[in-house]
DNA sequence: TCCTAGACTAGACTTAGTCTAAAAGAAGAT
DNA sequence: ATCTTCTTTTAGACTAAGTCTAGTCTAGGA
């Protein structure tokens, strides 16, 4: 498996001493960031990058395909290099810890054709929610 | 099939003449609505009606469990009364149309009992996304 | 080494939503 | 009907997340 940083030289994607710290940042994470959690890593190895820089770096990523956007609070976004495997995610009502899952068959499959709506259905994404050991004892 | 004004009565939530409009607006749409979107509705019918009033009357429904919050774009909230009927959503990635959809079977038994990580998981939503019919002649 | 398209920066701006403090409104007690 | 109390509504200030702008800098090819 291929890192993102590799990835994205062979795309043939000018690498920046910037989008280095911001791509490095973003594959070393075992969670996935914020925006603002990346600017404050980055910011750690080199202090003056700008928030811009930042969040153009990400949306160029997102819109190459080798970084996956995620909606999953609905108050900032969340970034996920890892778009080798599909995975879905699974979300803590209580804390807000995030898990990647897999499922077992293809969520496509699970539209029927009278649902399309004649649209040319390309992906699906799944998100679960519950409660996690600790929070449900909590409760 | 209950409307949404009767299912809020029936739980004694106090119907002033804001919570009334709020809900009838909603409930009327055949799309989802954001904040804003169901603001304007409103103060077509009731103008002094206040922009905190919507956030916090919707906020209340959602709490209540009559009334669902999407996050299908990552901008604004969109608001969906209808929870009667379980359902997902498909969207057009080309001009952001939104359908309510089924699918086939129940999406908890998608989700393997040793990808659950412990957590009690209680509901899965899932969003296909695609191209419309017009987006995918247009591309 | 020099040039230039593309990348970076600070900071103003926009959008979506929350908070606050005061005014208005409803429900029960007398 | 009037008082008291609790809830709801209001305008507008505030916050958070993200985008835009205009000017500066730089990576990488000639």
């Amino acid at each position: 498996m291929s890192d993102l940083v590799t990835r994205l030289r062979q795309r043939s994607w000018r690498m920046t001493p910037q989008r280095r710290v911001i791509a490095e940042t973003l594959d070393g994470a075992h969670v996935h960031y914020t925006a603002d959690e990346i600017l404050e890593r980055a910011a750690g190895r080199m202090p003056e990058i700008s928030r811009a820089t930042v969040y153009n770096t990400l949306n160029e990523m997102v819109a190459l395909g080798e970084v996956l956007e995620l909606n999953l609070d609905g108050r900032s976004k969340r970034y996920d290099p890892n778009v080798e495997h599909e995975h879905h995610h699974l979300i803590c009502e209580g804390c807000g810890a995030t898990k990647d899952v897999h499922t077992v068959g293809n969520p496509m499959d699970w539209l029927p054709g009278d649902e399309r709506h004649g649209f040319a259905v390309t992906r699906a994404s799944i998100t679960f929610r519950g409660l996690c050991r600790e929070c449900a004892a909590a409760s």
